[in-house]
DNA sequence: GGGGATAATGCTCGGGGGGAGCATTAGTCA
DNA sequence: TGACTAATGCTCCCCCCGAGCATTATCCCC
């Protein structure tokens, strides 16, 4: 092997995201005092066959928790992150997972993503209320920079783009608006994180969403049986949107996503429902089965550019 | 810092893309008789403040070319990639550039994607001929393993799907067709790379074809002004699909990506066209602008299913 | 037993987008 | 002038999807 390389110091992170009561959650370590901390640790070079194998151990031995789905997220490889000391590198090679949420062990909870990151949760006010109180405050950052004024367009919008949860964030990093920057506001928009890990966070949210469109992963975070509200609920949740229920419900059923099972709930209030369980073999019949989500804001363009 | 971490060695690996004369190539160095291998190189620890910045310097370095977009690919951290000495670990962190393809000065040439990876161009012989006899030789391989037959009829289809291009290698891979894998067929499909470089080139490819969606990436391999029909042969050879030429007018007039310069070609054969250039500004118009690629296949699913 | 309240479910209307193909136009080249 | 090659215009038609209206099935409370 003749290949030039570097020596570095190499961290998994690892982002565990569940769905419940319609709110998406991140696990996270508290230890006495310090902000909340993502899962994280070595690679074991000598055991751990490939990286994802590593980081499902990891969270194994650090939160007790047996992921299924996990992917690959981002690897972090700024100057500025991590190690103080000299000139050492530190990588961080994030992990996305997704569970069921269960009761975490150890000393590891689950948080809110919304409270990490609130203007991404657009589904009341059904504006985007909460982002544009941000937005004002990004403008004034601007000012007149053309450069700063467009990055700003694209990614608060209109049209508000779900997937641009990681331009959102930096754009706020960047202005100094958000607590990691050493932004001293008391009202700093959203909880901070240790390190760079609420900047991981999103990239992760981004992520999620993004697939959601093209992959059935939704139903790594339901239990094995579900409502069609439950499922729409928990794809709202991710998607910081509201959808409208029977076009939901004509979608998912026509797309073959799920079967019947015949049995219903019973007891809750209202109509009973039935109960639904995944069909894998979607997988085997059409491209890219998932749950679409509407662009929100994509008729203000279409009003205004095509209704000519 | 108190964060658990590891020492490993890290590479940066270059996946640079052009396309001309309506084929993909990438951007290869071969040094004496050596298969071909992607540009790679150290991180400057010292100097390099960002991954993304060490990427661009080192592929100056290399092949003297100054890429426009740049994204990161993956990290690949397996065990048995990389370093033989010792169980020091060896992680790539590859990135994917974009490029209008010029004469690379130095050691580098472009060489032809669907040389490494033939069975990824379906706009010949409108089926999937040359995927065709893979399928048959990995069924075999297969036997009656549901599994692996579960994961053969993901990859391969019906429908083909062009963004599994990374399962469809690995396929070959593990059942041993392909070169690197050990296979000593004389006809083993697809000119073999370096270390795992064909593998990364396969992610690349994936990536490109699904970003092409829902980015407007294809207009960094075009020049400044460009026809329609270039337009529509550079979307074709990365998605390795023949498209409608009407409706892709339709569908890229409409879209608002591109905008006439007035202006016609002249001396070529056939009607004059007229150039286009992109227009930047879409990306605040609508949400995701990119040149959709209909699914090939799809049709014959909702022939059988939907058609009822 | 009746009147909400809450969901589930069925169904319809109307516009847009996209697949497929026919027809016409405008150059180049024998 | 006729053949050839592209560019461009336009049409048909079906499906998808946004938006609502209407009806049904339970639970809860009086």
């Amino acid at each position: 092997m003749d290949r030039d390389a570097s020596p570095v110091m190499m961290t998994l992170d690892a982002v565990i995201i569940a769905v419940s009561n319609d709110q998406p959650r991140v696990l996270v370590v508290e230890r006495d005092g310090q902000p909340p901390a993502l899962p994280s640790g070595a690679l074991d070079t000598a055991h751990d066959a490939t990286l994802e194998l590593g980081m499902r151990r990891l969270i194994r031995d650090q939160t007790g928790l047996e992921v299924g789905y996990a992917e690959q997220l981002y690897t972090f490889g700024d100057r500025d992150r991590g190690a103080v000391d000299g000139n050492e590198r530190h990588l961080s090679v994030a992990y996305l997972a997704l569970v069921r949420e269960t009761a975490p062990a150890l000393e590891a909870r689950w948080m809110d993503v919304y409270e990490l990151l609130p203007w991404e949760d657009t589904r009341q006010d059904d504006g985007t209320a909460r982002a544009a109180g941000l937005r004002t405050d990004l403008e004034r950052w601007a000012g007149r920079d053309r450069a700063r004024r467009e990055r700003i367009a694209l990614a608060f919008g209109p049209p508000w783009d779900g997937i641009r949860v990681l331009e959102r964030y930096e754009l706020l990093y960047g202005s100094g608006l958000v607590a990691e920057a050493g932004a001293e506001h008391l009202d700093a928009p959203g909880r901070p994180m240790a390190f760079d890990h609420r900047r991981i966070t999103a990239t992760a949210l981004g992520r999620i969403r993004g697939k959601l469109t093209y992959r059935p992963v939704v139903f790594e975070l339901l239990p094995e049986t579900f409502r069609l509200l439950d499922l729409q609920h928990t794809v709202e949740a991710l998607a910081g949107v509201k959808l409208h229920k029977q076009n939901f419900r004509r979608l998912v059923e026509r797309s073959g996503l799920v079967e019947g099972t015949g049995e219903r709930t019973a007891g809750t209030t209202g109509r009973p429902a039935e109960l639904f369980r995944y069909r894998p073999s979607v997988q085997l019949e059409r491209p890219r089965p998932g749950v679409g989500v509407p662009y929100r804001g994509a008729r203000d363009v279409s009003d205004g550019r095509h209704g000519q």
